[in-house]
DNA sequence: CCGACGTCCTGCTAGC
DNA sequence: TGCTAGCAGGACGTCG
């Protein structure tokens, strides 16, 4: 890493002009996930650079002389004349410098919830039971499982047969580990879709995902439900537009 | 401690 | 046709 140049927003969590000589010099030795921050690992022993997508967010390698398109906020200049560069034109995302600490790699970690492919099934029983919450704000949740978004907990609750207005403590044990099961594969079936790609997510970029092609709730109020055709109601919930079949999620 | 809610931001769209 | 209000999302701060 030869440098960091910034864009002219600003973002919503600055980057600190203190970062600059913190990785300068750095190469990136690996890329990890944890929920839905991106970890690049740097030659300097347990220092990383941190990114969140937020929803619009990019994170993609250009050379030197590619045109700069509007809403690119930082560039970090990589050898060989290439450039890693942020771009997020909503600034929902982030990008910082953190460094291991209390086993955390980065602060926001310590909140964390298991991934979703290791959770167990005491873990999520025991975290239903105490929440006097609707299930939609339980998935929403990063500290009780790291990583689902709106539209993953809606297509989750969908593939479960849960209302979403439920209140996460009257789950049965069937229940919850029908729920467990659906995270998991909405969730499998999304990555091998390369994700979602919709409206303003989308940017003329080439590499839009297919998993908006199998929505079965999100986004399609007042369509019929492929199980049992009845109109599928959008509602508010946690703070979120929330898709479910009345007649399939009781 | 827990849960609900407002805030940040841009671009698309519905409606006048 | 041109304008504006409303909506979309994830994390975090604040409030009761």
């Amino acid at each position: 890493m030869q440098g960091v140049r910034l864009g002219q927003h600003r973002l919503r969590v600055p980057w600190q002009n203190r970062w600059n000589k913190q990785v300068l010099g750095n190469s990136i030795t690996d890329i990890q996930r944890r929920g839905k921050w991106i970890l690049l690992e740097l030659s300097r022993p347990e220092h990383r650079l941190i990114v969140h997508l937020g929803m619009t967010g990019r994170l993609m390698v250009h050379s030197n002389d590619q045109p700069k398109t509007p809403h690119t906020h930082l560039i970090f200049q990589l050898d060989g004349g290439e450039q890693l560069r942020y771009h997020d034109p909503r600034r929902f995302g982030s990008v910082t410098l953190a460094q291991t600490q209390n086993m955390c790699r980065f602060p926001q970690e310590a909140n964390l919830g298991p991934e979703p492919f290791d959770m167990s099934f005491p873990h999520l029983q025991q975290q239903l039971a105490k929440a006097k919450r609707s299930l939609k704000a339980i998935l929403l949740d990063q500290s009780i499982v790291a990583g689902v978004g709106n539209i993953y907990a809606d297509e989750s609750l969908y593939l479960s047969k849960l209302n979403p207005n439920r209140l996460a403590s009257t789950l049965n044990p069937r229940e919850i580990r029908a729920l467990r099961k659906a995270i998991v594969q909405v969730l499998r079936r999304a990555i091998e879709s390369k994700g979602s790609t919709i409206a303003d997510f989308y940017f003329g970029n080439d590499e839009s995902g297919g998993f908006q092609n199998e929505f079965r709730v999100y986004g399609r109020a007042g369509e019929p439900c492929r199980r049992c055709k009845t109109p599928i109601r959008s509602i508010r919930l946690a703070g979120r537009s929330t898709h479910f079949c009345q007649q399939c999620q009781r």
